[in-house]
DNA sequence: TCACTATATACGGCATTGCATATATTCGTC
DNA sequence: GACGAATATATGCAATGCCGTATATAGTGA
């Protein structure tokens, strides 16, 4: 949770995406990920262990499904930082969230 | 100046130094952020580099010496990291400011 | 032009990062 | 327990980043 942590986290530009959609979206598991991004899967398996391990994200296992959402208890400039990530910063943003719309059997969103 | 440039411009401390010392200061010359970094010179200077490129700092040449400030024409989400750099993101920066009090013979700030 | 100061860059080494492929783990269901 | 789906991790590689040392450049003044 310390600032270079952070930091490390933003320089890339698929935890950007991820954290864009996480923003939006508030919580995704990682097949949604996946076919949002059109990536492979473990690449953004690895991207949301680091996001995780930053402090960013938060996983929550439903079953066989792992949903990972943002934690909102992160400094205020890393809040600011998130809203830009759905405002401009990730170029994107539009064509992922087109993808995850259309992706086929997308799991259901259960609570905890 | 695009997204990928900035954040990796953030992402290391050297750099993070250099702004906040240049958020809180206006304008510092290679010597004094050497100074008061108490780092080498060859190591600030290609920090510089990195941060003009990025197009966050400015570089102004007044005979002998370089000084650099920050651009304010920056993303809206930037401007609000660089304050935070000077609001306990940069640990260092008290230890850094004193060291820049305490530089003897810093050149004279004349206008451009 | 020469010497001096301030700054920039080149070079080599070392550590880290991101990736793709392959494999391991975890969970639900039978 | 065996199997399949979802997710995580291991491995090997290419690329990149930062550093210190040494050197080059730019400006100033004699």
């Amino acid at each position: 949770m310390d600032t270079q942590t952070i930091f490390e986290a933003f320089a890339d530009p698929t935890r950007r995406r991820i954290l864009a959609l996480l923003a939006d979206q508030g919580e995704l598991c990682v097949c949604e990920l996946t076919a949002a991004l059109a990536e492979g899967q473990p690449k953004i398996s690895r991207h949301l262990a680091t996001l995780k391990e930053s402090g960013l994200a938060i996983p929550r296992r439903a079953g066989t499904w792992m949903h990972y959402r943002l934690d909102d208890s992160v400094p205020q400039w890393t809040i600011g930082v998130l809203q830009s990530l759905g405002q401009g910063a990730v170029a994107e943003l539009a064509d992922d969230l087109e993808r995850l719309e259309r992706m086929h059997s997308r799991p259901e969103r259960c609570a905890a």
